[in-house]
RNA sequence: GGGCGUAUAGCUCAGCGGUAGAGCUCUGGUUUUACAAACCAGCGGUCGGGGGUUCGAUCCCCUCUGCGCCCACCA
């Protein structure tokens, strides 16, 4: 190093000459940096790192039929902040986007964005196109393979809108990494798993009491069920023993009476002892069915004696099954009463009174049935209303009915207690953020009752890989499915042949048939791990970015999506999927209320973005914890967008103003520039460990501290000093000090406002600082080390000086004639080993004095004002 | 009914054994060549109630209350 360093830009150690805009501005920035991060690459995952340089992000796929609101994107954010922190921590970085748009809610944004619905048994039409004015109560009716079109169709547009607002946001995906749940990778790979679960015997076939939604005629999984109030009542209804006394039971279904197959209460209750083992017969239909005991009946509830049918509810399930009792179905897959009469009624009587049943919704049976008892004198007293809960499909509005049917099923521990303490055990091996977060999961799994239902009698999603035989009959052997090979897959059995058979045999005795269900969307995006990372088709990848680092999602589906890819990667890789799982809370409106298209409440992310910039939105995002539910405050953006302009306008001046642009830290000398970097070395430290630690939070607030004291206090004191063309080896160490401060600072903030820190880079440095290194003590030279207390002292002065002015009500460049500053010793004597700061800033004209009091437990200041002039 | 979380300045939140912090709001001031969509200064809280442990509790324990969420709840 030969060159002085007096001329700060001649010498600069900056790569490329420094231009500093006169005006920057925060609008056009993202624009301009989403292009130039998309042509450059920045984000691009280099695949040829090792598994343990690699960081691998398994990002929730957005529901691409849904709209995003600003709880996405809060949620998305934290997960850029830790991917961004650790790309510049050097990793590799895994970041792939996918797109959710299977199943059933791309069904129903087809049907009301074309006006048409499913009708599978209609021919293929080529040339089909949707109604021109699409009315949602008069849907057209198109065959299966045009309704699957429109959905792809569809889904590709609202992907794009989707990938917009991520770019816009600042997400740092790999946008050459993205994938779909329903696209022809995922259905390879959602049917190769599902053969081997079914090969190992972790699937299977099996027919049974299954919740269902009468609205989409389609069997709902327990993870999708949720209890709701329903409004209903109470009926006391009589049933009779043989010598025709009556025992009362209340119902708020009446009618499911005719599908009543026991009476059941509790062993100990004294009151129904006497029955346990006689009949009694059901009033209007006369059907003599016998009283049992079990455990789960409550004495306290309705009349302490419950009618069990098939099936009202799960408990029903539970007695049916463990009592042996017969099954009585009445309840069809449209939630219809069916039309014949059963055949286990008998006489005139009770087939005339199923006459008037028969056909009808169970709202309107019920009404009808209330009648029928009054006729018969059984009904005891009028129905009190009554508001009960009940079960409801997540998406549905109408009360789930039990149904029995056949299903596919994957073991998950609700019927094994080993596989359960194996999903347990994956839990423990998580990292949940926060913490607490594990006890849903925990409570989940230990709750659970029955395996995972995955098959859905739906259009639109994965189809199972399977064909039944026909027999000489033509009907199906589903204990002899014929499954596809894992080298034809994809396959559409709806459309493909099975091996051995010929097209002309579908649906001909002897023939074979395809399965007509497709996968629950759940069942294919348990898989994005598995899906985004390559498995089975790149292994390479697969072995470099598997099991993941980090998972984030929402804290409410746990249940669903957490619960299954663990079950999945349990299955198939024998690996918890991921060693972290980052919870994200929601955004609330300004009442605490959730925020729901229903309620009118939603703020739209696009009209955020634009008001305020993607790093004041991400900045409001940042300030919120995981699993912190926070409610949505404008005035917060604001904030958010002071900040990103600051960095804007003090960059401005170091680079422009002072000209302080090389990084040359040997040049720190002055004692209050080594406290600077002193502090900013600790700082570097507390942000780092807060990352490390996922606390992006902490790490945002330690360094924004910094910066706004940086800028409050640090750049006035030596603004001076450094702005003095004279100055000297202080000038030198200020403007080293400033350039080295800002280029740190700038690289803490990237993450969280990759737009402005970016722009401020491109100033003077090389490249993209989301590809610099994260800072270290090390960048900041000897002065790392310093004391940082000199510059609270010293900072501590300058408030006082400005106090002082303020209280009197004048200008900041009002000149001090006299300045007295005393404190402890050490205090004092640090502050005055900035005194010609002080002086110059301060605009002290007169003497400046240090003096010591020691009865004094902080600094304090005196000072005489010049006089005011006149007029 | 079971469980988890939460309760700190008007608002949003930090802090967490040694008698309270930030930002916003509000008030007053400064039109200082980085920034007036700025800057400077200031007001503002018996840390939800009640017990207990401790020399000392916002912080630990118990309990009550409010709020939020998860699970269960269709007789």
């Amino acid at each position: 190093m030969t060159e002085t360093h007096q001329q700060a830009p001649e010498t600069s150690t900056a790569p490329h000459a420094v231009v500093v805009p006169d005006k920057p501005a925060l609008e056009g920035l993202e624009d301009k940096w989403v292009a130039q991060w998309d042509a450059d690459q920045t984000y691009a995952f280099d695949r040829s790192r090792p598994r343990e340089e690699v960081y691998s992000i398994d990002t929730p796929p957005p529901t691409v039929s849904g709209s995003l609101h600003v709880g996405h994107v809060f949620s998305y954010t934290h997960t850029d902040l830790i991917a961004r922190f650790q790309r510049m921590r050097g990793k590799a970085v895994f970041y792939p986007m996918g797109w959710d748009d299977n199943g059933l809610p791309t069904e129903r944004r087809v049907q009301n964005y074309y006006g048409v619905r499913c009708d599978p048994s209609l021919p293929y039409e080529p040339d089909l196109t949707p109604p021109e004015n699409p009315d949602p109560r008069r849907q057209v009716p198109v065959s299966r393979p045009n309704f699957i079109e429109l959905c792809e169709e569809l889904v590709v547009e609202d992907e794009k809108v989707f990938e917009q607002v991520w770019r816009k946001l600042g997400l740092s995906v790999d946008w050459k990494q993205t994938y779909t749940t329903a696209g022809s990778h995922a259905r390879e790979i959602s049917q190769r798993a599902f053969l081997r679960n079914l090969a190992r015997g972790e699937a299977y076939l099996a027919e049974a009491p299954t919740v269902w939604d009468v609205t989409d005629r389609t069997a709902v999984a327990q993870a999708e069920i949720e209890a709701r109030e329903y409004p209903g009542a109470y009926h006391r209804v009589a049933y009779h023993r043989p010598d025709g006394t009556p025992v009362h039971v209340e119902t708020t279904r009446p009618e499911l009476i005719v599908s009543a197959v026991a009476l059941i209460a509790h062993p100990d209750d004294e009151r129904y002892q006497p029955l346990f083992g006689t009949t009694v017969t059901s009033p209007v239909f006369g059907v003599e069915i016998p009283v049992v005991a079990h455990h789960l009946a409550e004495m306290d509830k309705g009349a302490g004696i419950a009618m069990c049918c098939t099936f009202g509810d799960l408990t029903d399930v539970q007695w049916w099954r463990e009592l042996d009792l017969p099954i009585r179905t009445v309840i069809g897959r449209d939630g219809r009463l069916q039309r014949e009469t059963p055949a286990w009624l008998s006489g005139q009587a009770a087939t005339a009174a199923y006459e008037r049943l028969a056909g009808k919704t169970v709202f309107s049976a019920r009404e009808e049935m209330v009648t029928l008892l009054r006729e018969a004198g059984d009904l005891d007293g009028e129905p009190k209303p009554t508001t009960r809960m009940a079960n409801f499909y997540e998406r549905g509005d109408k009360p789930l009915e039990i149904v029995a049917t056949r299903q596919w099923y994957i073991r998950n521990g609700g019927r094994d207690e080993d596989v359960r303490a194996q999903m347990l055990a994956h839990g423990n091996e998580i990292t949940w953020l926060p913490a607490h977060m594990k006890v849903r999961f925990d409570n989940w799994v230990s709750g659970l009752t029955g395996d995972w239902l995955i098959s859905r009698q739906r259009f639109f999603g994965i189809p199972f890989p399977v064909w039944y035989p026909l027999d000489a009959d033509g009907e199906p052997d589903h204990a002899h499915p014929l499954l596809a090979g894992e080298a034809e897959l994809p396959v559409d059995p709806s459309t493909d042949t099975p091996r051995g058979y010929t097209e002309d045999q579908r649906g001909k005795p002897n023939g074979f048939i395809g399965d007509p269900d497709v996968m629950d969307t759940w069942a294919t995006s348990s898989l994005t791990p598995q899906i985004a990372g390559g498995w089975s088709v790149d292994d390479d990848l697969f072995g470099r970015v598997f099991p993941m680092d980090l998972c984030t999602q929402a804290h409410e589906i746990i249940r669903t999506w957490l619960f299954s890819r663990v079950v999945r990667a349990h299955y198939e890789n024998h690996a918890t999927p991921w060693t972290h799982a980052m919870l994200s809370g929601w955004i609330l409106d300004p009442d605490r209320k959730k925020m729901s298209k229903s309620k009118g409440n939603v703020v739209v992310p696009t009209e955020i973005l634009d008001k305020y910039g993607s790093d004041a939105v991400r900045w409001r995002a940042a300030t919120v914890r995981p699993g912190m539910d926070s409610p949505f405050d404008e005035t917060q953006m604001k904030v958010g967008r002071r900040l990103a302009m600051k960095v804007l306008n003090a960059s401005k001046f170091v680079l422009g103003g002072v000209g302080a642009t090389a990084l040359n830290a040997f040049e720190v000398s002055e004692p209050v520039d080594c406290a600077l970097l002193g502090r900013l070395a600790t700082v570097i430290t507390e942000a780092t460990d807060a990352f490390e630690a996922y606390d992006y939070t902490a790490a945002l607030e330690v360094t924004e501290r910094f910066f706004w004291e940086f800028c409050d206090d640090y750049l006035e004191l030596v603004k001076e000093r450094a702005y003095d063309p004279d100055g000297g080896q202080g000038t030198v160490s200020a403007r080293a000090t400033l350039a080295l401060a800002l280029q740190v600072q700038l690289r803490l903030l990237a993450p969280f406002l990759p737009y402005v820190t970016e722009e401020v880079w491109s100033w003077w440095q090389e490249g993209s600082i989301h590809r610099a290194a994260w800072p270290t003590g090390t960048d900041l030279g000897a002065a790392a080390a310093a004391d940082a207390s000199t510059l609270e002292a010293v900072s501590a002065a300058l408030i006082g000086i400005r106090g002082a002015k303020s209280q009197a009500k004048v200008s900041m460049r009002h000149e001090l004639t006299k300045v007295t500053i005393s404190g402890p010793e050490a205090t004092v004597r640090a502050a005055e080993l900035a005194a010609d700061d002080l002086r110059k800033t301060g605009r002290i004209t007169g003497e400046l004095t240090f003096g010591v009091d020691e009865s004094a437990t902080e600094l304090s200041v005196e000072a005489e004002l010049a006089p005011v002039a006149e007029g």
